[in-house]
DNA sequence: AGCACGCCGACT
DNA sequence: GTCGGCGTGCTC
């Protein structure tokens, strides 16, 4: 018997398939077992693929598994088939898909623990008067069935011999007991919600393909306040009487207390959560109760997507548009949107994709038919607020340099007179700063990919991190003339300090990742301001999800320009989808919501959408935008980053994969639209000491990505110099 | 990726 | 004559 093995050897000449003859012995081997191999002189682990009978490779080439890791399989041949196709979309090794399946923390083990349980119901006649302790140790058995080994010893303060005593007298049974070692809090049941009319036909839509068992993509486009979750809880019910399972997928930020608590409530146990915060070993656990059945639903980030379930039914991406379920940061890069809809494809489930504010990628193909377009537009008990834009520069010609515009100030005052409670948001990041003209709000521009320059002080120049135009820093504002040149970089530190000067007398909490990295601090800020222990709330978009505080009636956005100035194509986007995220923080409860959103470009569609609440407005003007700019949906992108530590030969390196890829293009039968953007510094230039230069290659067709990528991994580099390639990339910096 | 092999120049 | 530099090629 043989034995197709995939070597945990990250290279591109041991991605392959490796044969091995299993020994006679080893009879438990199976599909997706974890095993260690000899190659060439070392023991490798490996992931047994396939079990043959023969094998055309010959005997003496061939060597015998070394050992078996695990006494159960990780993946069966659904799962093997999705990796092999992430392995194929993503251009990665198969051992880095196979790796994805892999349950994190599986070298911890499980954690047994030592019980002791009765095994008759009465006390023996015939115990010896010698024997007191044994005697007491039944009794308290009589009284708690099955105890923890330890807690009895200690407990009764008595040895372990005594113990292995009863046991051979056949008494009782030590056993060992596999742990949980997380531990669920208490839940409160919660019954189903009536629907509304509206949900219960979305509900009806989605649950014919549940029924069917039929393969189908559903884009549940609900405003906020529109009771989503109860058409997830309403689906999750049917799988379950359906003997199926479900996954529902949330960005890392709206996996709170309170969202877990949602599902938990509804389904109680059969619910297993996929935390960052869990220890390796605790997820660990997690994948053990989904593997054995235990559970019927999976609440989890991105990478739950990959939990071991049999019988899936369902799966749900909530929030869909964000950008965390791309993987940016390892290999291989994938969307979780992508590999939900073929693990779908694969086991017959059904796909819901669910977002306020859908991302025109999203929007676009639910436009297109190739997801079902379903929308709930009626807010439960909640009335939209009213929001206004203040323009900034209006406020600096009139005088006021301050951070808050009169109108915004005015209402702070106000909110803090009422005793009502204030969000003041800000999504600064902080790495690189624009320059924008205090006077007229002019923000320079690159002519060829229309996306903010970004100011290098160093060498006093603006630059598109695109194409690596650039222009000489002015002291002048070249549409106005005035001087009045403001480099912008506020962040939410500088609103508190500011927020102290102008109302010393008010309480502030401030959430961002600098308040928010020790464990339980989110939680504690969060339910600290929900309980009234302070008056304004300053943050980052870690607060424009999942805030639902009755007592907060006024938002006021700080300089919606930040997001929108970044230099990437989606800025408009992410602008649109923080600020009608942000603005639905306010009025949830009895009193009316007013929101403020201070701007330099109170012209730009994103704001005006955001105004109005109005999604569809923005995404006619946004799609228009990308089919005249070849940005997807219209393109895929890839990212080719370049870096090493030396600078000259990381810039030599990008200059030969620019030459390739080009000879590469010119080669394509079928010329589709294509554009080779760079070699240009990456807006991150240097990271940890390496320098890292971009190519940004546009194509009408993913596969012309794909065989460039081929022909590039095939470059031999000088020695320091590392490649990383991103198809369709979230995050280009 | 790692590691062995092997071919060449520099040293006790 | 042998030590060690790194370019090349293989791993069931």
């Amino acid at each position: 018997m043989y034995a197709g093995v995939i070597v945990d050897v990250k290279s591109r000449n041991t991605d392959k398939i490796f044969t091995y003859k299993v020994p006679e012995k080893m009879n438990n081997i199976n599909v997706g077992i974890r095993v260690a191999v000899p190659f060439r002189n070392r023991i490798v682990e490996g992931y047994v693929i396939n079990i043959t009978d023969n094998t055309n490779i010959s005997d003496k080439k061939l060597k015998e598994i070394y050992k078996i890791l695990d006494d159960f399989s990780i993946f069966d041949e659904k799962m093997l088939k999705l990796a092999w196709w992430i392995k194929e979309y993503y251009n990665c090794f198969f051992s880095e898909s196979l790796q994805c399946i892999m349950p994190a923390g599986i070298n911890q083990g499980c954690k047994e623990v030592k019980k002791v349980r009765l095994l008759i119901n009465s006390i023996p006649e015939n115990i010896s008067d010698r024997a007191p302790r044994q005697l007491e140790i039944l009794n308290y058995l009589l009284e708690n069935n099955c105890i923890d080994l330890s807690d009895l010893l200690k407990n009764l303060n008595i040895s372990y011999s005594s113990v292995k005593a009863l046991e051979k007298k056949g008494y009782i049974e030590i056993f060992d007991e596999e742990i949980n070692r997380y531990k669920a809090s208490k839940f409160i049941k919660t019954e189903p919600l009536k629907p509304t009319s509206e949900q219960k036909q979305a509900i009806n839509m989605i649950k014919d393909s549940i029924d069917s068992n039929l393969f189908n993509k559903f884009l549940l486009f609900g405003v906020t306040g529109s009771g989503k979750t109860e058409v997830y809880l309403q689906l999750i019910e049917r799988c379950i009487e359906l003997g199926k399972s479900s996954i529902v997928l949330v960005p890392e930020i709206s996996l709170t207390p309170q969202t877990i608590e949602r599902f938990i409530g509804r389904f109680g146990n059969l619910v297993a959560v996929m935390h960052s915060r869990l220890s390796q070993g605790e997820r660990f656990d997690e994948w053990r109760k989904i593997k054995k059945g235990e559970v019927k639903v999976v609440v989890g980030v991105r990478n739950a997507i990959f939990a071991p379930f049999s019988d899936l039914g369902l799966v749900i991406i909530d929030e869909e548009h964000e950008g965390t379920y791309k993987q940016s940061d390892l290999r291989p890069k994938y969307n979780v949107k992508e590999v939900a809809e073929k693990r779908c494809e694969i086991e017959n489930a059904v796909l819901v994709l669910g977002s306020a504010t859908p991302s025109i990628e999203s929007y676009y193909k639910a436009i297109k038919s190739e997801y079902k377009l379903i929308k709930l537009s009626e807010r439960i008990g909640i009335f939209l607020p009213e929001v206004d834009v203040i323009n900034m520069s209006d406020e600096l010609s009139s005088g006021n340099n301050s951070i808050f515009s009169r109108r915004l100030y005015n209402e702070i005052k106000l909110n803090l007179c009422r005793g009502e409670q204030t969000i003041l948001f800000l999504n600064r990041r902080g790495f690189s700063s624009f320059v924008s003209c205090r006077n007229c709000g002019y923000v320079p521009k690159c002519p060829n990919c229309d996306i903010s320059l970004t100011f290098h002080a160093y060498e006093k120049k603006l630059r598109c991190h695109y194409c690596g135009y650039s222009i000489n820093m002015f002291e002048y504002c070249p549409k106005c003339k005035s001087n009045r040149i403001r480099h912008l970089g506020i962040g939410t530190e500088r609103i508190e300090n500011d927020v102290k000067k102008y109302f010393p007398e008010s309480r502030i909490l401030r959430m961002d990742i600098d308040t928010t990295k020790t464990k339980g601090s989110h939680e504690r800020i969060f339910y600290d301001f929900k309980n009234g222990k302070a008056d304004i709330l300053i943050g980052t978009q870690m607060i424009s999800k999942g805030f639902d505080i009755p007592n907060v009636t006024l938002v006021g956005v700080i300089l919606a320009d930040v997001t929108l100035n970044i230099p990437d194509f989606r800025s408009g986007e992410k602008t649109f989808q923080l600020l009608t995220q942000v603005a639905g923080r306010a009025g949830r409860g009895e009193k009316a919501g007013r929101v403020i959103i201070q701007t330099y470009e109170d012209n730009n569609y994103s704001i005006k959408a955001a105004k109005l609440q109005n999604y569809l407005m923005f995404y006619n003007e946004e799609i228009q935008y990308r089919e005249i700019f070849k940005y997807p949906p219209f393109t895929h992108l890839m990212n080719i980053v370049i870096y090493g530590k030396e600078k000259q030969k990381v810039v030599e390196n990008a200059a030969k994969i620019y030459y390739v890829v080009k000879n590469t293009i010119n080669k394509f039968e079928v010329k589709s639209y294509n554009k080779v953007l760079g070699p240009s510094s990456a807006p991150l230039e240097k990271i940890k000491n390496n320098y890292r230069w971009q190519i940004i290659i546009k194509n009408e067709d993913r596969n012309n990505l794909l065989k460039i990528a081929d022909v590039v991994d095939l470059i031999k580099y000088d020695n320091d110099i590392k490649i990383a390639m991103d198809i369709d990339p979230i995050n280009m910096l």
